[in-house]
DNA sequence: AAGCTTTGACCTATA
DNA sequence: TTATAGGTCAAAGCT
């Protein structure tokens, strides 16, 4: 996406954002590798020229749309040259960095710990001093993208809700309901129900459920699904998704990075 | 009855 | 070593 806007791709695409929510921006996770276990530790979305919000998104929300996919090529740092994304088995990703090794993990905590994602405000970004290979990890997006996330087509479990003082939203956390799947996600929402962050972490193990659409056995979470205002309403702002770069240079990182790569590991 | 959310308590990492 | 913050657990209740 070298000259389209996103909202472009998407309109060009014949993408109903609304419509295809399942479809295109799905809690994105590698699939499995040969042991079972996804390769994807870090990501580093280009900046989007959509909203002038001050939030960052969720790459892997991008990833699982083959229109994002197709357009992932130019994701290449303009300040690095690099694109701190591993492929899934060090292969998929024909952009992968040859300096980037891959270390097959052995099990699902590894998986989580070498997959997380993290969320960075971009007023953060704005207030520190961060350098632009960080900044560049931002990526705004309309607010229609963040209104998905709530239902990404995994199905997902609500473990807890926490008030962090470093946010004055509420964070729900959330895992994936399909077995031995270690995938989590926290969402941060504002007081009216709308998402202002949300947190990958760990990759999906499995595919994408094709009865996502609309899982009647969870009658909570179909109902929320069916009526998404009760988690996210219309929102006239952007909300932030964005990942937690497991390995993210020292230097270049920031400390909430900091923070998620020690949850993650 | 199964699976979900809620929510206070508990655990752990960090300063 | 201790206080604090963030993340997770698990019982209870709901759909």
């Amino acid at each position: 996406m070298s000259s389209t806007s996103f909202t472009d791709l998407l309109a060009s695409s014949g993408v109903d954002p609304y419509e295809q929510d399942e479809d295109f921006l799905g809690g994105f996770f590698p699939e499995t590798t040969g042991s079972g276990l996804p390769k994807f530790k870090t990501a580093q979305p280009s900046p989007l020229p959509i909203s002038q919000s001050s939030r960052s998104f969720a790459f892997s929300e991008l990833l699982d749309s083959p229109l994002l996919l197709s357009s992932s090529h130019s994701l290449i740092s303009p300040t690095t040259g690099a694109f701190p994304f591993q492929g899934f088995n060090g292969s998929d990703f024909p952009w992968q960095l040859p300096s980037q090794t891959q270390t097959q993990t052995p099990n699902a905590a590894s998986a989580l710990q070498e997959e997380t994602y993290g969320v960075q405000d971009l007023q953060k970004k704005q207030e520190d001093p961060v350098p632009r290979e960080f900044a560049d990890r931002q990526v705004k997006v309309p607010s229609y993208m963040v209104s998905r996330n709530s239902n990404d087509g995994y199905g997902w479990r609500k473990y807890g809700q926490k008030q962090v003082k470093k946010s004055e939203n509420p964070r729900s956390y959330f895992k994936c309901t399909y077995p031995n799947c270690v995938s989590k996600k926290i969402v941060e929402t504002t007081s009216d129900g709308q998402i202002t962050e949300i947190i990958y972490k760990g990759g999906h193990n499995h595919p994408k459920p094709e009865f996502t659409k609309r899982p009647s056995s969870s009658s909570a979470n179909a109902r929320r699904m069916l009526n998404p205002s009760s988690v996210v309403s219309e929102q006239s702002e952007s909300s932030s998704i964005s990942f937690d770069y497991g390995e993210v240079d020292e230097e270049k990182e920031q400390p909430e990075i900091k923070r998620l790569k020690r949850e993650g590991g």
